[in-house]
DNA sequence: AACGCTTATCAC
DNA sequence: TGATAAGCGTTC
């Protein structure tokens, strides 16, 4: 028997397989999907069996070391799947493989996971230590045989000398049980019942003929109720679900909602686990002990074999693209696994993302919608406020109105939550008398001001023009770098509220794990009366006591150099905006900003997603940016700048040379343009035939892999320019 | 990734 | 001329 194995690292970037012949002994282990250890030059590494056949070539081969799974990790479907990633996004299959296992299942010799195993005392046998309770002198040794009638016991590592001596009389003996890491105490099942609107969007789900339905629900509309009947459903037909949540809304308060509905037929997946709770909950799923995963984007690669449905909850969200290699998008991968599995794919969202929604309103997906909020509370009331007009009277980061509105709510004794987006935070430069930021003349893309040469850059095209603290709208010396972040919003807080107890999340405060949970759960007991964060504090959480929501700066993501910037202000608006007044209370909304008049942030307010789309879509279809097109990133990296340019540009004039002359942008200088002495190129190319390009980028892939003078990327699709 | 082999570089 | 560094090709 001879096997195919791709090794752990990639050979010169290229997915070549080698072969092994396998010793009679281990035929019988022999799987596709298995990790196998093979001797690899002088050093021995893991692999995937990807291939099992008698064709002898006519060189010698080794033998096999072992086989190290029991279970086939990466099933046939998988297996598959990784082939089609690999070619969909341009990279290479082993880092596909190894993107879809959690650590411990990864083919990597070092840092191996092991089962948890828990040792434990028992009688042997129970006359004979009934025998012994009669005739025993020692108190001690009678008091754990008395306990050890009605219960095993855990055994501390160090055993006490009067249990060794137990089991040296034959009395008792030890064993061992294996046990999963993760244990989360959930409450008991909530009850619901769906009412009429979500009735009839459970229908309409139900009666879909398409494969792919959008669930476009305003925020608090219950959606997650929709998604547990529809798992419900699945699993009386003995079928799986996968759902997907992004990372910051895998909020205790979620799953402790799912794991109280479905009980322990549920797998957590999320970066918020140690690797060990992650190779647990993974085992249960390759074990077939549970059915339903939930979890963050790699959760999607959850290794079912017969998957009913997929949910993919807050689609519009950017988490949902891995933003190193492989550079895949779970949703893509959602629809290639629906279709191997015949499973419907679910994209709930208040607010979908502009393709998404194009696609449903076309007819390639179906539209499903739900326009009222659950528990009948009414939407909050949303006033924007001109912060340029506030900065003349020098209130530079709180408005008079958040003031007063704070104040209120602290006399009131409700809860107020305050956001600051500060990863939106890039140099950009703004004008703080009238609110202006310099834009691309051929991109309408926010300038990035790059210090080292004082010059404005556009990262689309390459545009660049000398920076000046003039402003060209205003003509007042008055442009400069803007941002500040939550440390220094948390500052000036406690100058003004000394009272008043402030709760701050964001990187730094929940770095450690599960401090996120005891920062969530300090708030909802009412411990802290103003949750200051990041945008992680704006999608899924519900506190029914908050009534005021700040967002302190609503145009940091809005000058982001960004073709989605508008979209992903009204997203977040929106989000955080349903964080108010989700229970009887009214909540209000006060929105901070130097754009009062853009109309991501004037239509935020009405709720009204619809609005925003038809404003959005127009200006994409103006400036033919996706879903009108497609754009892609190449990105040419290498340690010589002037070779790095040279080869670039071979590339950038093949692609052109290829396709039309007007989609392929650039190589212009990358917005990290040099990263440890390592020089970045981008090329950008926009095109509407999806296969060609993928096609055509393979080729580039092929042509450069050889030159080890550079490295060559391919994102596809990509969620940041 | 790690090793061995070939080729380039430089002081003497 | 040799010694060392740098480049690059192979690994079933």
């Amino acid at each position: 028997m001879i096997i195919d194995v791709l090794v752990e690292i990639n050979i010169n970037k290229k997915d070549k397989t080698f072969s092994y012949s396998v010793p009679k002994e281990l035929e019988s282990e022999i799987k596709l999907g298995k990790r196998v250890l093979v001797p690899f030059g002088k050093q021995t590494l893991e692999g995937f069996i990807l291939k099992i056949h008698d064709t002898k070539p006519d060189y010698e081969l080794k033998d096999i070391i072992k086989v190290i799974d029991k279970e086939e990790i990466l099933n046939k479907e998988l297996l598959e799947l990784g082939k089609e990633i690999s070619d969909s996004n341009v990279c290479n299959l082993v880092s596909v493989y190894q993107a879809m296992l959690p650590r411990g299942y990864k083919a990597k010799a070092k840092e191996t996971i092991k089962d948890k195993k828990v040792s434990y005392v028992r009688i042997i046998d129970r006359i004979k230590a009934n025998e012994f309770l009669k005739t025993s002198k020692s108190t001690k040794q009678k008091e754990i045989i008395e306990k050890l009638l009605i219960k095993d016991e855990k055994t501390t590592i160090g055993l006490s000398s009067n249990i060794k001596i137990l089991i040296d009389k034959g009395l008792i003996e030890k064993y061992e049980v294996e046990e999963y890491r993760l244990k989360e105490e959930y409450t008991a099942s909530k009850v619901y019942e769906l009412n009429e609107y979500q009735k009839e969007a459970y229908n309409q789900i139900n009666n879909s003929t398409k494969d792919i339905i959008v669930l476009n629900g305003v925020t608090g509309s219950g959606k997650t109720e929709i998604y547990m009947t529809l798992i419900d459903d699945q699993l009386k037909l003995g079928k799986e679900a996968i759902m997907l949540v992004p990372e910051i809304s895998l909020t205790p308060q979620i799953i402790a909602r799912f794991k109280a509905h479905f009980n322990e037929d549920i797998a957590i997946l999320h970066s918020g686990l140690s690797d060990g709770e992650k190779f647990d909950e993974y085992k249960k799923i390759l074990r077939k002990e549970v059915k339903i995963v939930v979890g963050a984007r790699s959760a999607i690669f959850a290794p079912f074999t017969n998957l009913g449905i997929i949910i993919i909850d807050e689609e519009h969200s950017d988490t949902y693209k891995q933003e190193t290699n492989p550079r895949y998008d779970a949703k893509e991968v959602a629809f290639l696994r629906g279709k191997h599995n015949h499973a419907k794919v679910i994209l709930g969202s208040a607010t979908p993302t502009i393709e998404s929604y194009a696609r449903a309103k076309h007819g390639y997906y179906d539209l499903v919608k739900l326009e009222k909020r659950a528990n009948d509370a009414s939407l909050p009331i949303v006033n924007i406020v001109d912060m340029s007009k506030e900065f003349k009277r020098n209130n530079p980061m709180f408005s008079k109105e958040l003031l007063l509105n704070i104040e209120d709510r602290l006399n009131k004794n409700e809860q107020i939550m305050l956001l600051l987006n500060k990863r939106g935070y890039s140099s950009y430069l703004t004008c703080q008398s009238c609110g202006t930021v310099r834009k691309c003349p051929n991109c309408d893309i926010t300038l990035t001001y790059h210090k080292t040469s004082n010059m404005n850059r556009c990262h689309y095209c390459g545009y660049a023009e000398n920076n000046s603290n003039i402003c060209p709208e205003c003509k007042k010396e008055s442009m400069k770098l803007m941002g500040y972040g939550t440390e220094k919003v948390e500052e000036e807080l406690h100058k003004l509220f000394p009272n008043m107890r402030v709760l701050r999340m964001d990187m730094d405060t929940t770095s450690k794990k599960g401090s996120h949970k005891e920062i969530i759960e300090k708030f909802m007991n009412h411990e802290a009366d103003c949750l200051l964060g990041t945008q992680m504090i704006a999608k899924g959480l519900d506190f029914p006591l908050v009534t005021l929501v700040g967002v302190i700066q609503a145009d940091t993501i809005l000058n982001l150099p960004d073709f989605r910037a508008n979209e992903r202000t009204y997203d977040l608006l929106s989000q955080v905006s349903g964080r108010a007044g989700r229970s009887n209370l009214q909540g209000k909304v006060i929105i901070q900003t130097f754009n009062p008049d853009n109309y991501a942030i004037k239509l935020s307010k009405n709720h009204n997603y619809e609005e925003f789309y038809n404003e959005e879509i127009a200006i994409r279809k103006k400036l033919i940016y996706p879903p009108f097109t497609f754009i892609s990133l190449v990105k040419v990296g290498g340690r010589d700048f002037n070779y790095t340019i040279k080869e670039a540009n071979k590339i950038g004039e093949y692609l052109r040379r290829k396709v039309d002359k007007e989609t392929v942008l650039g190589p212009s200088v990358a917005s990290l343009s040099k990263i440890n002495n390592i020089y970045y190129f981008e090329i950008i190319i926009k095109y509407k035939d999806k296969e060609h390009m993928i096609s055509l980028l393979n080729e580039v892939k092929l042509l450069t892999e050889n030159n080890s003078k550079i490295h060559v990327e391919f994102d596809i699709n990509p969620i940041s320019l």
